[in-house]
DNA sequence: ACTTTTCCTACTAAATCGATAGGAATAATA
DNA sequence: TATTATTCCTATCGATTTAGTAGGAAAAGT
């Protein structure tokens, strides 16, 4: 299942993305609008920006904006800082590899194998959205 | 993540399909063989049996066997059994679909736009792999 | 100074996960 | 019939994760 953080957070950058002013947007006009949480979207917000996805401006007409264009934002990206590994199992996550106590010779491991192709073909759908795909209304 | 119990209930069918006799496989065997915890594997194997994927004896020579041939069962209806849905949101699940709270418009929600096409591609592996597939070992 | 905003730390209730415990039911066999 | 080996069932439990909440510090604009 995917977590409400992940949830909220895809969310907040959408609104944020489709908000194309130059001035940054703040955690309570998100909140309000998708419902969210205030309290736990400032907390997503902040990891969106400690990861660099998102800047910030504090004080005053403060609030967060995108540190790239929409189009460069790639979903890889964002799924790893808000829900963790593209892979269900960590013998076969690109970025987080481990191998598997139990495991003997992952090349014979039939959930290896699976879940390989798993992860293929997530990563496929991944890497070819941006954000702005998701921000475009029509479709 | 994958959960232990979808991981353990992977092997275990892998196991029982290799094991090409006729006569059933005792959870014990399993266990041991895998390093299984054995009751955790006790409890799989019956929501397994349960489900209908595979069939048991009790008593001495008892045990667990496959109710159908490891290539006519197929991913989609063993992970929906170990793992449960198999769309990361409610919202686009085939079989247990369920509407979100706060999404006005599904259309225009742009998670369930990007998750659509992740249960879409997940599927379509899950479909077209069977148990068979799963247990040979060369490949 | 005052207000508005992000930023940070700590806490918490509830759910889920990964088991474990103990024994009942059933079937083979001696 | 007694014994033994197995599945079957229910209940419990500790650890971890999830989805927040609370309270205030820090910074920036007016």
């Amino acid at each position: 299942m995917l977590s409400k953080k992940t949830k909220y957070g895809l969310k907040a950058l959408t609104y944020i993305a489709r908000s194309e002013g130059d001035s940054p947007i703040q955690v309570a006009v998100i909140a309000k609008s998708e419902q969210i949480p205030q309290k736990f979207l400032e907390s997503i917000l902040l990891t969106l920006r400690k990861s660099g996805i998102l800047g910030s401006k504090k004080g005053k007409h403060g609030g967060y904006y995108l540190r790239e264009e929409p189009s460069e934002i790639k979903m890889t990206d964002v799924m790893r800082v808000l829900e963790g590994p593209i892979a269900m199992v960590p013998c076969v996550s690109l970025n987080y590899y481990e191998k598997c106590d139990d495991c003997p010779d992952e090349h014979k491991c039939s959930v290896n194998k699976l879940m390989l192709q798993v992860r293929d073909s997530t990563l496929k759908v991944f890497r070819n959205t941006t954000l702005a795909d998701l921000s475009n209304t029509n479709e």
